[in-house]
This record gives structure tokens, sequence and C-alpha cells, in this order.
DNA sequence: AACTCCGCGTGATTTCGATCACATGAGCCC
DNA sequence: GGGCTCATGTGATCGAAATCACGCGGAGTT
């Protein structure tokens, strides 16, 4: 499908590009759509694309040498992922699979390497996003050393709470409600934590029964009790 | 103490760089010695250098929010670590120390952008690397998903043997002694696969009574069975 | 409407590894 | 040498979560 300059300066890191480049990138860029369970990206593709979210939610996801799927990041919309290749030449290490129905734009490599070339800002910009991918890996690692694995679930459920940075500064309304689209499955956040299915089922289950949380619908998660879930994220509360 | 041009080029990823431009580096950078359990780099520390390890064994480590020390990676002679700061204004995410005695080059991150402004080569290089760590940190990721504390255990085994990439390809002498210097402890080995460190002691016993490994002195283990450990990490085998 | 698949919910059982509590022995520093 | 600390070795106990097995209901399909 079709994809415009005004499509992809809708992401943020493509934003500051000018006119001109953004309309050579578009020329070579496709738009595809996928059902849930689409897989995006192949591990161990050759030929690749740095992948635009522009709708619906990813999961990079890997399996062990025995076949378990391990979860490795989500992806959010106006986020990407496929940008290892940008900086070698090795195939992309692993998959991305759509968690939704999902709008992803398709810039190949070739394409974003030839515009990096000429401006320096969007490596600037790249290398920020490969440091940020170290970080957040890091800050992931440490959540599954975790002892408790509620502890786990609900650290993970925190970072899915839309810029849940911003939230530490506003304490006074704790009251807000928050609410989460289209969050993950059960299996989704399961294979996150290395815990199984029914253990994040039962973590969810005493979490509605706290009222801490309240399912909305299929699509929607409603958190009522951010206070508590922070309580519980950093250890300062348990569902003893 | 001081740093020589000639000591920064043993470097692999500073080689390629100018006599010129190496001289204006060593200048600005220092060398320090640690004894075991130094801290090399501190987390949240904000004027920060890329250390270059020229003898000795570091260990990239966090915390979780509950005081556990968790092992990320390890570093061995000729590689570098905290070069995350070259790329954004963040502080450095995690701890580095040092698990033997270790000589490090310290480079600060200003000079070395200044060099990596003019010679693109660094920047790449530097790219390159930061991806590796991103696959590295990816496939230490899986580890933690194997279901086996074993398997895990030799897994990091065998990634802690001399580029272990090319024991493949000469199958036919197996009989080879492989021999890792300086190995990590079990309590390191621990935290790297979030395992108790009882437990790995527990595994090691059973691979030397299983004659696969074998401490040679208090400095070198000896790997006799490089094939048998190989279908331990693989899952081919087990220790029933 | 009947069928199927998939995500969720829940009990019973079991097992593996954490934890605790030691012992032993090798450097190391006065 | 004597007394540190630190790494390793080992047994006993216990508990939390994996696994197994199943029910239930909603969404999509034919």
């Amino acid at each position: 499908m079709v994809v415009t300059p005004e499509l992809l300066s809708a992401f943020p890191i493509l934003k500051p590009l000018s006119q001109n480049i953004l309309r050579q990138l578009a020329e070579q860029s496709t738009l595809k759509k996928f059902s849930r369970r689409g897989i995006v990206l192949s591990a161990g593709e050759v030929e690749s694309s740095v992948c635009f979210l522009f709708e619906g939610r990813l999961q990079g996801v890997d399996f062990t040498i025995d076949g378990r799927e391990v979860g490795l990041y989500f992806v959010e919309p106006g986020d990407f992922c496929g940008e290892l290749s940008l900086f070698d030449n090795d195939p992309q290490p692993e998959f991305v699979i759509a968690l939704t129905a999902a709008r992803v734009v398709y810039v190949p490599v070739e394409a974003l390497q030839d515009v990096m070339l000429k401006s320096p800002d969007i490596i600037k910009v790249m290398g920020e996003r490969l440091a940020s991918r170290v970080r957040h890996m890091t800050y992931q690692r440490s959540l599954l050393a975790l002892p408790s694995v509620t502890q786990r679930v609900c650290c993970q459920l925190w970072l899915l709470i839309p810029d849940a940075g911003h939230i530490n500064e506003e304490k006074a309304d704790t009251e807000e409600l928050v609410e989460i689209e289209n969050p993950p499955t059960h299996m989704e956040i399961a294979i996150m934590l290395s815990v199984s299915r029914e253990t994040v089922t039962r973590v969810f289950q005493t979490l509605q029964n706290r009222q801490i949380v309240k399912r909305e619908g299929p699509t929607k998660l409603l958190i009522k009790d951010i206070e508590a879930l922070r309580a519980l994220a950093d250890g300062s509360a348990d569902l003893g």
C-alpha cells in the first residue's frame, strides 16, 4: 500500500527530517496490515526493514533451545523495531509478532542507511534509541531476578501504563483512572517474565479481588488503584 | 598512570585509528588498577568514561528493587564497557566490578566523542558493538527461560570458553583440552542465571564427578569433555 | 445454530530449587 | 602461627510455582 510523507512524519523519530527526504523514504516504504499473531519480522531474515508501528501492539519474541517462547519487549504505536540491522549486517535476531491487529510501515534498511549518512541527526537519534533499548533490556533483566512472582507481574503491568514516568509527579490525583488499551494476554505477559500462564492468571485474579484492576470489556484494562499497584511493584506491599 | 598510544592500539576497536588521534586520546586517558571486588564503574555516575580492559575480568551487575545482585555480562581483556554514555547523556545504568585483579584504561567519553565526530569508522564500530551487545543480552535472556537449571549453568559455562564459536568447526579434535583462566566464582555465575549459589555448586560437583570439568588449581578450570558439555548445554543430554 | 479455537479460571498434585545451617579448606594480614 | 575472610561443599527442610487436568464462555467461521 502507498505510504505518504505525512504518514512517516507522524513518527517522532522521523519528524525532524526534511520533506524531501521523507518523500524519498516514503517512495521505498510499504504499509502492511496484520491480524493477531501475524509475523511482522522473522528471526534470521537477511533482507530486513525497520518497522514503524502505526497502530496496534507488537511483541519481540525469541525461543529457547528447547522451544519455549520468550517475550523480549513490547512495541507501542509511534515506536519501531528491527533497527538492529541499521548497525550491522547480521540477521534479525528475534521474531516480532502482532499481538493485536496492526498497521506497520516497512522502511528498507538501505533507504534508511542512506538517510543516516546524509543527516547525522538521525544517526544520533538511532544511537540514542539503541542505547535506550539496552537500558530497557537491563531493567527487564533485573525484573526476572525478583523473588516474588507477584511483584514481577505488577512491575510488568506498571510498564504497560501509558507514559508511566509522569505519574510520579502528580501524586495528588491518585484517583485518576488509568486504562490500558488492548492489554497483552496472560500468556504474553507470562513469557516476558518466564512464569506460567496460570500464575499470571492467579495474580490478576487477586488484583481484581482487591479492586486494584478491573477488566472493562475485552479490550480494556482499568487500573483502579495506581498507588496500590505501585506499592506492589516496588515491593513495599505484597499480596500475603 | 600514564597511558601510551601503544597501549591504546592494543585494543582491536582503537587499532584502526591514526597515531595522531591515539596520542590525543592517550593524553586524556588514565590507567587504573583494581583488586578483586573493586568498583570500575558506578551506576548513576554522571561524568563517565569508557573503560578498556587490559587485564583481568569484569562483570556488569545491577540490583533488583529488593537488593538482589543481578549479573549482566562479563568483560574480557581487549574488550570495553561503559560505552552507553557515548550515545546519550543518561547516567551509567549498571555497576561494573572487577572479578579479579584488573588493569583498566579510562577514556573520557568527551574525548572519544570528539574522535567519533572526526572518524566515522569509529562511529560505525561503536554502533556494531552496541548492536552486538543487544544480541548478546537477548541470548542471555533466553537462557533464563530454560526450565533446567543444569542446562542454564552449562550454557553459561560454554559462553566462558575462549572463542567458543570456532570450536564447532573442528569436530575432529574433540579431545583438545580447553581451559578457562580465572573462572568466575559460583556466586558470580549464580547471579548471571538467577539461581542460588548452592545450586551452581551442585551442578559443578556433578560435572566434576562425570569427568566433564576439573579444577586445575584455584585459577584454572579445565574442560575435559567439550562434547559432553555441549550436549548438556544444547539439551541433548542431561544429568539425570 | 452448531462448531472450533482460544483466552481465561481453578483445583490437586508434585517437584525442583531456595533457604537454612553447617563444615571444610585455602589465602591473607598482622 | 593464629585468626580473619571468602569460596566451596553438603545435607535437611520447605514452600512456591510448574504442571496437569479440566470447565467455561466469547468470537469468529461455515
